[in-house]
DNA sequence: CTGAAAGCGCTTACAG
DNA sequence: CTGAAAGCGCTTACAG
């Protein structure tokens, strides 16, 4: 058996209470009774379990997670695995609080982070938007000693504790080097559509692209980033009249979620007996069907339930003032081709 | 708060130690009072907080983990990952053993299995080698109640009740639709470096690699498969005459998990002027650097740290008689090129 | 078939 | 500065 509280108590001659103190590195306790307590944990191995030091503690963390009502595959995923990690909190004692705020709305997010901080929460996770009355909300809240975590999309030059999300430039690289290998030594024009330039991660996987075309690639010239929006019909018709203007276009990165419209127009490509070689983000229904019947050739993926997860590991951790461990953290790009689909 | 075993009692008008009977489906209550609670949980809702009752259980499930004293990156990791897992048993109640056997003999596996059950063990997870006293051994096992899984490398045909590890023929398929579309349409031959063809997932990674090259990829010819026995000088050898007797070798596909006798091999032939692109396995501090260096164009990897954790969660859910939810326990084959290292 | 009581390993007021 | 006792939410003999 494992030592327990009462074995080092027992050992160091002291009882419970004092043992607990020492553990949880509390005040009041006489130097020499320390080093008494500490040599006993050390010579007995003792390692404390959570989870019956949770149940005793009884504290529980009410966390806020503010997500954008989008109508993406990717952020009903999102808000998903939010639901369910709340209903795995049980052993966590985690608790959390969805607040919907519209989509692009940077006034209702920054609202929505002040009224956040009204509430009883121990740390909120939002997924950003880059403005200034945002930051100017994270930084109140911050100061205040709320744990604030961005999710998915960061906000640069801000007081938020930590970025729950991936590496956006090197998704953009990524994507790069897979288009430039796929096509080789062709020669050719390659389209990019974002869902909005003025979104930072879409802009970080922008230059993250554009950087290793530019650097191996001189045979790829990249056309004119097109913006769809998340809107359907306007993403489709965009890539319709990039394939039609460039019958030089052999390539396509699409940096964004709004994958339908997409998909759509590579229809209409293909049946006209073209086809482009694309990437695009975020693996779901839509984006898997696509890449299984070859309309897409690459997905690169960021996994919402890692990220999600982390975001309360990370949270928990600044509520308790523990250190993160940045590398066990850090979420990774997926690649899906169609032969490893999970 | 969260309804909790009183509450359910107090509503039902019983006693805690029924409503633990009706809870964990255990015998002797009368239909009547079944109800009673039944209807008192759904009302409240109530969810059970598993930490406590793991506590209160005071149950710990013993596992036997038996692993190749194998020299390879992979083995290592796969190794620290038991050993952390152990660490991080405490809430969990695992712990775990873990018995060496030397890599690649069938008898030293089935005795070390039958020695395992031995033991006061409540489940196996054993690196499997195709054999038949193998097979004999894990079947004495099942028969006996013991819940065997399979980790990283499968047992076909036999009685265990897991296998922890990736889809083997799609990681094949996986390597062979990438290298096919880095060489688009050139045309050369295909060298394949095996640890050796006498083990299942060289055997299906194969397979697969094969079959995809052959639907394909008609521009490219496989060589004969060589078979390294992960031994640096055997590895590198074999590659480096493979390459000069075969001047249109153009890609490489190793499916194996020794890469420093290839990577030996690499370095050479790059001096030589000739670049190959090759496609591995695994990730290491070796396998990474040649990623880096552009030796390596992809490595494909299994997370070993999933690997163990699923063999885990599976072997706790056999010893309790629980169902397993089969698409969480999938495990992915990551692809790794420089971009999106993480 | 059912219940009262003790206990899992920790923490927390409260008293001294 | 230190300790005795109660309690977190569950389970388990033991008695009836």
């Amino acid at each position: 058996m494992r030592p327990t509280v009462h074995d080092i108590a027992a050992e160091a001659g002291v009882s419970l209470a004092t043992v607990d103190r020492v553990m949880n590195a509390r005040p009041g306790v006489r130097e020499k009774t320390r080093v008494k307590v500490e040599q006993a944990i050390e010579k007995l191995g003792y390692v404390r379990d959570v989870a019956a030091a949770n149940l005793a503690k009884g504290r529980s963390y009410p966390f806020t997670f503010i997500l954008p009502c989008n109508e993406n595959a990717f952020m009903a995923e999102l808000r998903a695995a939010v639901i369910q990690a709340n209903e795995r909190g049980r052993i966590e004692r985690t608790q959390i609080t969805i607040v919907d705020v519209p989509a692009f709305d940077a006034d209702a997010l920054s609202d929505a982070l002040l009224a956040a901080g009204e509430t009883d929460t121990a740390g909120i996770a939002v997924v950003a938007i880059e403005a200034d009355p945002v930051r100017e909300a994270v930084r109140k809240l911050t100061e205040r000693g709320i744990p604030v975590v961005t999710l998915v999309s960061d906000l640069e030059d801000s007081t938020r504790d930590h970025y729950a999300g991936v590496d956006n430039p090197a998704a953009g690289r990524t994507a790069a080097t897979l288009l430039g290998r796929f096509l080789d030594a062709r020669n050719g024009a390659i389209g990019v559509l974002a869902g909005s330039l003025s979104v930072r991660d879409h802009q970080n996987r922008f230059a993250g692209f554009s950087q290793i075309m530019a650097a191996h690639f001189p045979n790829l010239t990249i056309l004119p980033p097109m913006e769809g929006r998340d809107d359907l019909p306007l993403a489709r018709s965009l890539v319709c009249e990039a394939v039609d203007t460039h019958p030089d276009m052999i390539g396509l990165y699409s940096l964004g979620a709004g994958n339908r419209g997409l998909i759509a127009a590579l229809e209409e490509t293909r049946a006209k007996g073209r086809e482009i070689v694309t990437i695009a983000h975020e693996l779901s229904v839509h984006s898997r069907e696509a890449l299984e019947s070859g309309l897409f050739d690459v997905i690169l993926n960021q996994d919402a339930g890692h990220e999600v997860r982390s975001a309360i590991r990370v949270l928990k951790a600044k509520a308790d003032g523990l250190a993160v461990i940045a590398a066990q953290e850090r979420i990774r790009i997926d690649i899906f081709i169609k032969d490893n689909l999970p």
